[in-house]
RNA sequence: CGCGGGGUAGAGCAACGGUAGCUCGUCAGGCUCAUAACCUGAAGAUUGCCGGUUCGAUUCCGGCCCCCGCAACCA
């Protein structure tokens, strides 16, 4: 039987600081979809890498003396470590965009964009503050002025830039969204981008002079621009998979397959407008679902920062709690579209409630009466899940909804324990009472089989622990 | 009239035109297989404010107040 093609991805997180939680959460929540699929009968193509041009880069190797190349180098090693820390699917892929391979792919993409007339050059104006000697974009000044040198005056500079023609693809866009209503997931993002679209759109600058800033990939055909990082970037999605080169994965995973695309709300221009004129704008296809996450948020529902002291690193949460918990925090506490508060309390108060004391006291108290009676659970008959709820909430991207209904099952099984109280009724009818004991073996490999996307390395100790018939040495999730 | 999200029990969330549910916390009872875990029950909400539509609105419409995020060349 040949499998279904399934591509994943998440966006490139930028590497000037070390990863954070919202992007944690990003890669996790694309890595249950993944492993979803990947058990589904689908053959799957899971990418994530890491943003390596741009200015920023290039100020903060500078600031730090260290060549751009070597600091990125260190950087990227840390998001490396995430598919350890986070614990994701061992065939994930990982693409840099300093990548040879990326670097030609994105230039063959300006090129063919170019070809079909869709660049063009046009005068720039930046606003500079030569306090900072840096350019500033409007987001960073108030009234008027930078803020941190707000009795300076701006420097108005003029400079060529290459422009896309994005604003020819406000139509298109807009069929695209009608066409196919859940292209962005979930709905309320889609009217945002539509909204946005409708209100008319102007073209965006994809390149920077190099003589200022040489950290990006060469124009072709112009040695004195190099592209600006989002064109470079977004090309990625495309060039992990060897286009142009490779055209067979593209072709199975990209043009015949249904390619997700992750991201955070602050994205959603990037992945369901721009880099979707940009497909367009070669005649390529689009992609098939975008799906944004919220924001992670600290204690109160305050964005985090560092001066509030309300950051949370994964690594940190990993450290004490272990990666299972991690994830499962992720995909259950957090809203699965709308912004979400982490913090530690929160956290200790969830895995107490649902991990120590919901799932790991269950597969204790179960695998107990399974072992003291030697009841062989006849596991491979519930082998394949039944579940459609729980199906169609991960094919439509609500983990939460799909964890809901894990947990749901915890719960009935508790309640099966203690209505039906077989560690009673082995004493008086062995027969009976085994085969009550045996029924709540099925419910919790059940269990393991759901959770399998989620928790996969507890839900592979659950299955393991039932088809041999053993309690767990410890328990599974220690109380905090 | 820039855009979007939100205001529901002490806290965090859910739901929906027709008795407002869940988790944590609190109180009472039960069970003993289990990680002082598990099960049951109780207390606790005039669903931000005002008006409208309706037999009936928390849910639809209008207005107002408050909170949060974004406002594209910030990668």
């Amino acid at each position: 039987m040949s499998k279904k093609p399934f591509y994943i991805t998440t966006t490139l997180p930028y590497v000037n600081s070390d990863p954070h939680v919202g992007f944690a959460m990003e890669i996790i929540r694309a890595d249950v979809i993944a492993r979803h699929r990947a058990l589904t009968g689908h053959e799957v193509f899971f990418n994530t890498g890491t943003d390596e041009h741009g200015v920023k880069i290039y100020q903060k190797a500078f600031g730090e003396g260290e060549n751009t190349q070597k600091f990125v180098d260190r950087y990227v090693e840390k998001f490396k470590n995430l598919k350890d820390i986070l614990g994701l699917s061992q065939d994930i892929h990982f693409i840099r965009t300093t990548d040879p391979h990326h670097i030609s792919a994105a230039q063959e993409f300006w090129r063919r964009c170019d070809k079909a007339g869709y660049i063009y050059k046009k005068n720039y104006k930046t606003k500079y503050c030569t306090g900072c000697e840096l350019e500033k974009t409007d987001t960073e000044l108030e009234n008027g002025r930078c803020i941190i040198h707000p009795t300076l005056d701006l420097l108005i500079i003029e400079e060529e830039n290459y422009f896309f023609r994005f604003s020819l693809f406000g139509k298109r866009l807009l069929d695209l969204y009608e066409k196919t209503p859940d292209f962005v997931v979930p709905n309320s993002r889609l009217n945002e981008i539509r909204a946005f679209v409708e209100r008319g759109l102007e073209d965006f600058s994809i390149s920077r002079l190099a003589s200022k800033m040489p950290w990006g990939i060469a124009v072709p055909n112009d040695a004195d621009h190099v592209m600006y990082v989002w064109f470079d970037a977004l090309v990625n999605y495309i060039s992990t998979l060897g286009w142009p080169n490779d055209t067979a994965n593209f072709e199975k995973f990209w043009a015949n397959g249904t390619p997700v695309q992750y991201c955070g709300k602050d994205n959603l221009r990037q992945q369901a407008a721009m880099w979707q004129a940009m497909l367009m704008a070669v005649g390529l296809p689009n992609s098939r679902h975008v799906v944004i996450d919220g924001f992670i948020t600290g204690e109160g529902g305050l964005k985090m920062s560092k001066t509030l002291g309300n950051t949370v690193e994964p690594i940190d949460v990993v450290k004490e709690y272990d990666t299972d918990a991690l994830r499962y925090f992720v995909c259950r506490e957090l809203s699965p579209f709308e912004d979400g508060a982490f913090s530690l309390e929160k956290f200790k108060e969830a895995y107490n409630a649902n991990l120590a004391n919901g799932l790991g006291n269950l597969a204790s108290r179960t695998l107990k009466m399974v072992a003291d009676n030697t009841v062989t659970i006849d596991w491979k008959s519930v082998e394949d899940i039944s579940n459609a709820v729980y199906s169609s909430a991960l094919e439509s991207f609500n983990i939460k909804a799909a964890c809901d209904e894990i947990w749901k099952l915890i719960q009935q099984t508790d309640k099966l324990i203690q209505d039906g109280q077989p560690f009673k009724v082995v004493k008086t009818d062995p027969e009976k009472g085994k085969e009550m004991i045996q029924a709540l073996g099925k419910n919790l490999y059940i269990i393991a089989r759901m959770l399998e996307p989620v928790l996969p390395s507890t839900a592979e100790t659950i299955k393991k622990l039932i088809k041999e018939g053993k309690t767990p040495e410890s328990p599974l999730f220690m109380r905090k």
